[in-house]
DNA sequence: TCAATAGTGTCTGTCAGACAGTATCAG
DNA sequence: CTGATACTGTCTGACAGACACTATTGA
């Protein structure tokens, strides 16, 4: 599953599947691990060879394994989650199936295939709560950048406004979140903006607030049987 | 792989094995999915057979997968971490081997079997890391607990001491962290304490400060290729 | 009485939220 | 000049760290 922010919108990249079983139906791209080959490698194939881009962030959510997840038998899979700056659209995959960048919100209102609602709503959730203590949203940004495409990361993914200047405060004072280049971008109209690159820390501590009150989850799903 | 705490040190539970490969090494207890089986099922299975303990905190960690894990051939884990308050010393396994509470420290010293210390390094990390901002602590206590006895599950868990004072008020302002049961318990020496239930919240916010400092890793693993 | 543990109150520093005010560009 | 965006400064409230102080038991 991979996300990017592209027009002021999530999105999330998905393949109209052109065989049944769910013919027709949205899913998430995927594949099958090859022999002598890892789990995160064989990943960051399947995502080379849809989208032809390299140098994404990746991390595994978890493994999906009821048993009545494909009707035509047992399966297993192991959900990832990859993140990148506006990609490319996407190139015709091996199956000759159509695949789009699709907003979030779409997406959630489509029926997908198998259980990939499943899968998409906890790749978000768990994309969320990442902006919160680290510093991936940096990753959706094509360096160099601004403060304010920074900002409006966080603003797309959290579906909520943050205070400029309190951002600012915070992702500068920040240790290792972004680093200044020295160049500067004059947008469209207005002043003209400092730009950074990403820095060298991963984690961010104290973490970014989000406003208390908004939808959190208990990530991930925890069983108290 | 499952956690408890007791007699001041937070202790994983290892088997011991009976055959090759890694025959006498230490290894985290297992099995495998059965047909028609959910993963969660099949975790919650395997716990009950080994250590003949139910109601427990359970959620998937993630599954590894490199290709040579298993000199025996290729093999997929789905690990799950688990965690209870004081547990009986566990049955013998199917396996007839024999199993330990093993002080986290110690078996952090040990070498085991397959890959499974990279697997007990990252629940370790998890467990840490789920203290700040859930209320799971509660589950390594039995109910119903004192307010001491749920601050030494972080103390023994983080690896150093938090002000009494400090945790008592974080803990009992916190929505739905923990309930009073209006009584008490008194120690074998000093002033009775009020005992609590775990509360209905899941989520802990603001979090429960770990001292900036003290290590904390960017579980789970990214890869940034 | 003392030792030991439970629990309360208070001061201080850090940091987030709110928002006023200044800077620098295109036209 | 205006309008737009970038950036700085300041006040306030919430909360964590430190720690003094009180409360209640057994011996």
């Amino acid at each position: 599953m991979i996300f990017t922010v592209r027009d002021a919108s999530l999105r999330v990249l998905l393949i109209e599947r052109g065989k049944p079983p769910f013919e027709g139906d949205f899913a998430l791209p995927g594949g099958y691990v090859r022999e002598g080959e890892d789990l995160d490698q064989a990943a960051l194939r399947e995502l080379a060879e849809e989208t032809g881009v390299t140098g994404l962030y990746l991390e595994q959510l978890r493994t999906f394994g009821a048993p009545d997840r494909d009707p035509r038998g047992r399966t297993f899979t192991v959900a990832y989650l990859a993140l990148g700056p506006d990609l490319p659209t996407p190139v015709a995959g091996t199956d000759a199936a159509k695949a789009h960048w699709v907003p979030i919100e779409t997406a959630l209102s489509y029926e997908l295939a198998f259980d990939h609602m499943a899968i998409l709503k906890e790749g978000l959730d768990r994309a969320r709560a990442k902006l919160e203590y680290t510093t991936v949203a940096a990753a959706f940004c094509r360096e160099p950048f601004t403060i304010a495409e920074l900002r409006h990361v966080y603003e797309v993914i959290w579906g909520f406004p943050l205070d400029p200047s309190n951002f600012r405060r915070k992702v500068t004072k920040a240790a290792d979140f972004v680093e200044r280049t020295g160049e500067f971008r004059t947008p469209e109209t207005g002043r003209p903006a400092a730009l950074y690159r990403r820095g060298s820390a991963a984690l961010l501590f104290p973490p970014m607030p989000r406003s208390g009150d908004v939808g959190r989850e208990a990530y991930p799903s925890p069983v108290t049987a």
